[in-house]
DNA sequence: CAGACGTGGCA
DNA sequence: TTGCCAAGTCT
């Protein structure tokens, strides 16, 4: 199983900039935050301009939060623009300016988690750690389990299995980049390309015919109308103005009044937003 | 721990 | 056309 995913890999891998032999940690810690819950081909531009604009943390750290935020443009959840900000800040203030190598040191930054602390102890440093992703998750649960889909979220059955299939050090990150590679692009959630894949024939979910998930229905995430939507036309307005912006122009975006004011307030109390006068706001500019 | 949190593309 | 989904984190 090994051996195929690898030379599997080593034939089929994306060229990302991310993954280059000259890549740094901080460009790895930069691609993994845009990467949760966003598609390779959205994060590739909206990366290269952060890393020629900030090639370091420290030159991150020196810039208003609020350059963060816009710079992050329609990636999504901005939320993580203004959290590797702070993190960017902590690695200068704490770290020297070098993002830490130890797992322990990774997870205290903000918007890094076990997934994102893993991840870049393994890709930027080489260490011997599993790497769960969902793409991980889901190309374990089909081939060795035998569902279609893994469980909402991870439980320590997986951990068990990732950490049991985990080669020596020598081998360990290139394991798992291949495995979420595999996962990403033919083990995939919807359509998988079965005929392309290096282990389908020991496959457990192929073997069993592939049977549908038999756990709870997946909950889609309701949109229109949402807080979550109104939130999203508030902050279009602040990124693409580059100063105050009068409330006028954020009463516009959004009718229903009492819901404007709930995501508005919501904004501010989340640090994205900045009130000014009570008749302006704008980008934050700690 | 279930729910909140953006956005756009594809099946 | 529309629901599902994309390298999660935080509370």
């Amino acid at each position: 199983m090994h051996d195929a995913v690898l030379s599997w890999y080593a034939a089929h891998a994306r060229d990302l900039p991310w993954r280059a032999h000259d890549r740094t940690p901080w460009g790895v810690l930069v691609s993994e935050v845009m990467l949760q819950q966003t598609p390779v081909t959205r994060v590739e531009p909206v990366w290269r301009e952060w890393m020629a604009r900030w090639p370091r943390p420290a030159d991150l750290a020196a810039t208003e939060s609020g350059e963060a935020i816009r710079a992050w443009g329609r990636l999504g959840y901005p939320r993580r623009a203004l959290r590797l900000h702070g993190a960017a800040r902590v690695i200068t203030e704490r770290h020297g300016g070098a993002v830490p190598a130890e797992y322990d040191d990774l997870i205290a930054l903000p918007g890094v988690g076990e997934y994102t602390a893993a991840a870049v102890s393994v890709f930027a440093f080489g260490a011997r750690r599993s790497v769960l992703d969902t793409n991980v998750r889901r190309v374990l649960a089909r081939t060795v389990t035998g569902t279609r889909y893994p469980p909402t979220a991870p439980t320590a059955a997986e951990r068990r299995l990732a950490d049991d299939l985990l080669p020596d050090e020598a081998e360990a990150p290139a394991w798992s980049v291949a495995v979420m590679e595999l996962g990403a692009v033919v083990c995939t959630a919807r359509s998988p390309r079965c005929t392309q894949c290096p282990i389908a024939s020991s496959c457990a979910w192929r073997r069993a015919g592939h049977p549908d998930d038999d756990g709870p229905p997946r909950r889609g995430q309701p949109w229109t109308g949402t807080d979550r939507q109104a939130r999203g036309r508030l902050m279009a307005v602040l990124r693409e103005a580059h100063g105050p912006v009068p409330k006028d122009q954020l009463d516009a975006v959004w009718s229903h009044a009492m819901q404007r004011e709930r995501a508005l307030d919501g904004l501010v109390a989340d640090g994205l937003v900045e009130p000014l006068d009570g008749q302006h706001y704008r980008l934050p500019r700690a």
